[in-house]
DNA sequence: CATGAATGAGAATTCATTCAT
DNA sequence: TATGAATGAATTCTCATTCAT
């Protein structure tokens, strides 16, 4: 009797898939690369590990397909929110504000943009990861520049810059203390302006003049 | 009385402790926490693993020190620099420029404030050195923005970027690629120009103007 | 579905777990807690180091087990055969003499009620051991003072004191220089009629006069 | 120059030695063998752990002479009790409530004569230990059953209870339950009569009729 | 003789990966 | 194909003993 592969069955494989992938991001956003232990994802994901290895090569692969998916999920979001904006300077506020507004909604992978791997692939992924996000910015950066909104720069740097300047604004010290909506919001706002400041565009919008402590 | 501590001894002591934070601080810088075991910590000092231990209580707390050591290191050298300066907005620059170039001058503990770390220790100490060096540039541009010459902004936002912003460029996808003298002294001035920017200073220094790819 | 877990497997696994329990007892009983390290179990098991640790959670707690089973499987023993009697004296009798005569039998788990643990935890399952081993005694003495066959004593200095006795003679001088059967079983009879005679029960039974060395 | 020992150096060597012994003894009556170390002890003597192997050969030898000093101090003292009585019974009661007493007082080595050892050295000689314990008692009984006090038993047999009856009732789970003095006075006077029960002497003394819980 | 820093052979425990069922 | 028990290399930490000073 010949195999066929059915369609339940083709579903069922992706979605194993899935449900894996899904697994890990869960457990890397709460505890981090340390506590996404292979039989931890298992257990999240319903499978047991040696299916993991079906889908996946080793853990490290896994991971950074995770990261990939990730960083492309939230660089198809900026490219989508800047496109919607009328020129550079609107594109630059609003994709700094969509990303540390979303990372404050809750846990989430932006850590991951930062935390040092455990395994080199996915460091090396990581770097990537950075560097896509990273020019996401660049390219608004550029076309600023090109129409004049933005002073000419060094972009790669700059573009490096504000990533950093929000993903540490975002888990370094002052994160976690920020809980309340108010809060959020403000934090939000402190970050976009630092930024469109940083490349070189005046600020419209009324800062937080809080100068806390 | 047969013995007595002689200087040499002394000195020995001295020496292996620093020897191994040495060590371990090589070997972190050079491949992350991850490759800093303590067999090849002790390998790297040429001392006996037992012999950490008679220095350090435990990994975590060697590391604690590596990292301790760096930041108080790092912020005494930045407030004397910042001390040198006439004003908040040199001293800002200053203390940017400088952190970066020795950063970019060799292998370096930039690492230190954005590794992940394997131990919750180790982690804990991250955060306050991150917040340390976050709160040397929050006094600087408090300066500023009392004297004027910043305008208002959240200053731990803005302390919080700033140092995101500079390990951002120097870890990140820009930082291994620039090697000549030239390359590096035009990172530097492309990130203090951005931060000086990006805290409401007018940048009266010529930016990098180099679009690279 | 493609797996589903066999009677073999099921056996496989009670058996592991049993063999692991097994092993551990033996190493302990033939060379004490400190022969009986992770890896001498595992190899005597025929497992690996890992397999003993997907059954017991730590070292400690697979020592626990051993105790507690074997204290358990004491007690059940010995509540059958003190229940098998008429009267509280001859329980007494009989209790003592099965206990004394199993452990004379090979290698047992007399050491398990004397033995310094190296773990807390282990040793805190020793008292709880000896605590239940001496509590079935006071059960017989309590039924025999009610009774009158007893004078009125302290019914858990008697049972503590019991319980030091038969496992001092066991364990001690004494005890491995008795290897033919007659030797054993006047031994078993010495220490009977000790027990009988320390909580005042007149001993119809001839003791062995041998007023040795 | 001739090297001559001064008395001086003499006493020295002999306080070392002495002050050695008594740090280790401290040691083990307070945490046992396991919290014995030789760093421990060395700290407690106030000397250095060379210093330590100048007088005592291993860890082992050092424990080794430990036990038997205190054994042979206990030894001492229940001879003196014993030679002090009238008769056998009056030995044996009293021999019994000294040692029972004077380790209820404090911290001490009672405990030393049931413990499993660390090393196979220690091990033996606390089976010499109790075997001379034993002795102790087994002198008595034999003059009790010559005289008649105590009718004809397995002297060995009946020594080894004794020495297992008492030790157990003191570090028994029973042991540190008993703080006041009342408390302590009704353990001795119960584990004394059942030791005189137990050799056959009828008791003339009142016991604790205490049937506690 | 005294010192105490250094040694290094263990010992317990973890976890990615494999493979018989 | 899915399972999950088994594996075992790797890692941290301990402590009796030695030996240069």
């Amino acid at each position: 009797m010949a195999y066929r592969r059915t369609r339940l069955m083709e579903e069922r494989l992706a979605d194993n898939r899935k449900r894996i992938l899904r697994a890990a991001r869960g457990l890397i956003a709460k505890g981090g690369f340390r506590h996404a232990q292979i039989a931890a994802v298992a257990s999240e994901a319903g499978v047991s590990t040696g299916t993991i290895y079906r889908y996946f090569p080793s853990k490290a692969e896994l991971f950074v397909e995770v990261l990939t998916a990730a960083v492309e999920h939230e660089i198809a979001i900026l490219r989508e929110v800047i496109a919607a904006q009328v020129d550079a300077r609107a594109g630059l506020q609003a994709a700094v504000a969509s990303f540390v507004r979303r990372a404050l909604a809750g846990p989430n992978l932006a850590w991951a943009f930062i935390a040092e791997p455990a395994e080199p692939e996915v460091d090396a992924e990581r770097i990537r990861a950075r560097k896509l996000l990273g020019d996401v910015f660049k390219a608004v950066l550029k076309q600023g520049v090109a129409s004049g909104q933005f002073p000419s720069q060094n972009l790669d740097a700059s573009a490096a810059c504000i990533v950093g300047a929000f993903t540490e604004a975002l888990v370094g010290p002052i994160g976690p203390s920020h809980t309340s909506v108010r809060d959020k919001e403000r934090l939000v706002n402190a970050i976009t302006v630092f930024c469109l400041r940083a490349v070189g565009s005046g600020s419209p919008m009324s800062d937080d003049a809080d100068a806390s402590s």
